[in-house]
RNA sequence: GGCGAGUUGGCGGAGUGGUUACGCAGCGGAUUGCAAAUCCGUGUACACCGGUUCGAUUCCGGUACUCGCCUCCA
């Protein structure tokens, strides 16, 4: 029987996630505005969702289960970009999508059931709107069309704020037609140069927040499961979309559970570009730094509690997954994942939780149980192999590696005989040169690619045979 | 100014009203041509001040500090 907790942001608890249709979960997750490259915030992000996905699909069964995750690719900030680069909008969104999907499956993130993109949903965005008219919750004017939040009590209830406190907190002017300064925008006018459809109120362009609302209505219905996205989209953007959906469709109770993971910090601040902490996902990659290690190091920090990106934590991560491939290299994985592991994500994602049982697990060297729950967490799966100790059978570096142990092992018998030890050390120092780690023991010899290993070098090194250094 | 989160041993990080989290590092030992790796052993921490309680790190209140949101942002 199921028993999947989660804290659930608008009720400030834990609750057990009891799916509208049985047997059937709904996930909708913010997803990226395709404008740049993801940065470390983004995956963290991602990492969450996707953990949880996978959590859901184990639980539910991979049928049962609707994973949301939009695409915006209409907003200004993309126009904005577009024109910087002097390219066109479609091209610039395009190829951002590619880059988001290419960083996604490094860090193991699976692509979602549905990617709706904002610009096919043209129809269902006017459509509400037009909804949200009838019903006096919005008004046109001046060509955009704004959402009264006036006409809905419980607006500010999801982020603990009230209308007044926030008028009085504002910080930015207030356009002259808004009936009430916290009013926001459903649509709004573009200029011929700008993106735009035709609709009642002229040619022009969604706001941010109705986007989701409508591809949530569209893809999920009006009433679903969990909602999720980082806790520093709670406010505007969820609440808003909680008014426009809820006020558009009374009837229905939009999203049930809304999690939200906490913001990544880089040396104790958030990422920012004047910080100088910013880092995109592509740029740790491109550092060396191999997708798993990133999963790991987040999901090392509960979901809910602020992280932050350390170099430590990278090569904690990183040393923990060597051990673990090393030990699961050539293990077929256990029929079922261990309990403690599942128990831990089944309480409120508790990864931390879960980390630490993999350890017992390792300890025990119980690895094909090992292997069947790090790949409960998207860890140790076949697709992120290859960075470190699991060059696959087939790959030329992997007879390469065979090789240069061989060439190891005889060195090293002819050195005990002669207590000549020099040549041994000389192959050790060439092997570390090409990034091989060298483990020695009674049991036998070991070469071990490093993370960031040198594979030319290695193949150069045993196509050289008996020429060795 | 308003709203919210956090503060656990050297570091990271779970959890609990009374009993060992876990990982890394450190220390001691085993092993070792050297080293690495590996193995064994080892550490009674929960910001501060009150309250509730037989008993609080765990519940309640307050203080301090840190961080986030209130503007695009995962």
């Amino acid at each position: 029987m199921a028993n999947i907790q989660l804290y659930n942001t608008a009720t400030r608890r834990k609750e057990r996630l009891d799916p509208v249709v049985p047997g059937q979960v709904s996930l909708y997750v913010c997803g990226p505005t395709v404008y740049d490259r993801a940065h470390l915030g983004n995956a963290r992000s991602a990492i969450v969702f996707d953990t949880l996905a996978r959590l859901l699909r184990e639980t539910y069964g991979y049928g049962n289960v609707t994973h949301v995750r939009n695409i915006t690719d209409v907003d200004d900030k993309i126009i904005a970009r577009a024109a910087e680069r002097g390219i066109a909008i479609d091209a610039l969104t395009a190829e951002t999508e590619g880059w988001y999907l290419e960083d996604m499956g490094a860090v193991g993130v699976a692509p979602p059931d549905a990617a709706p993109h904002a610009t096919a949903f043209i129809p269902q965005m006017v459509a509400m709107i037009e909804r949200l008219i009838a019903r006096g919750h919005a008004y046109a004017a001046e060509g955009h069309v704004l959402f009264a939040v006036d006409s809905y009590d419980a607006y500010g209830r999801l982020s603990g704020r009230s209308v007044e406190d926030m008028i009085a907190g504002a910080r930015v002017e207030v356009a002259p037609y808004k009936r009430n300064a916290m009013d926001f925008v459903l649509w709004k006018p573009s200029s011929p140069d700008q993106p735009g459809w035709e609709s009642p109120w002229g040619r022009g362009r969604p706001g941010w927040h109705i986007e989701c609302s409508a591809m949530a209505r569209a893809l999920l219905g009006e009433t679903f499961d969990i909602h999720g996205g980082g806790n520093d989209l709670m406010f505007p953007h969820h609440e808003n979309e909680i008014a426009q959906s809820r006020c558009a469709h009374p009837e229905g109770g939009f999203a049930k559970i809304w999690v939200h993971n906490e913001m990544l910090q880089v040396e104790g601040k958030k990422m920012s570009k004047s910080l100088g902490n910013f880092f995109t996902i592509r740029d740790l990659l491109d550092a060396g730094v191999p997708g798993e290690v990133i999963r790991l190091v987040m999901l090392g920090t509960h979901y809910r509690k602020p992280m932050d990106w350390t170099a430590a934590k990278r090569e904690q991560a990183e040393a923990a997954l060597r051990k673990w491939r090393a030990l699961t290299a050539g293990i077929e994985p256990a029929l079922r994942a261990a309990p403690a592991v599942l128990e831990a994500l089944d309480d409120d994602l508790n990864t931390p939780g879960a980390i630490a049982a993999l350890h017992g697990l390792a300890a025990q060297g119980r690895a094909d149980v090992l292997l069947a729950s790090a790949r409960r967490l998207g860890l140790l799966t076949e697709a992120l192999g290859g960075w470190t100790g699991a060059v696959e059978v087939g790959d030329p570096a992997h007879d390469a590696l065979r090789v240069l142990t061989d060439r190891l092992v005889a060195a090293r018998s002819a050195a005990t005989i002669a207590k000549d030890f020099a040549e041994v050390d000389r192959l050790k120092a060439a092997f570390l040169a090409a990034g091989l780690e060298v483990r020695m023991s009674k049991a036998g010899v070991e070469l071990l690619p490093a993370s960031g290993f040198d594979r030319a070098q290695v193949l150069a090194l045993a196509a050289l045979g008996e020429a060795l250094p």
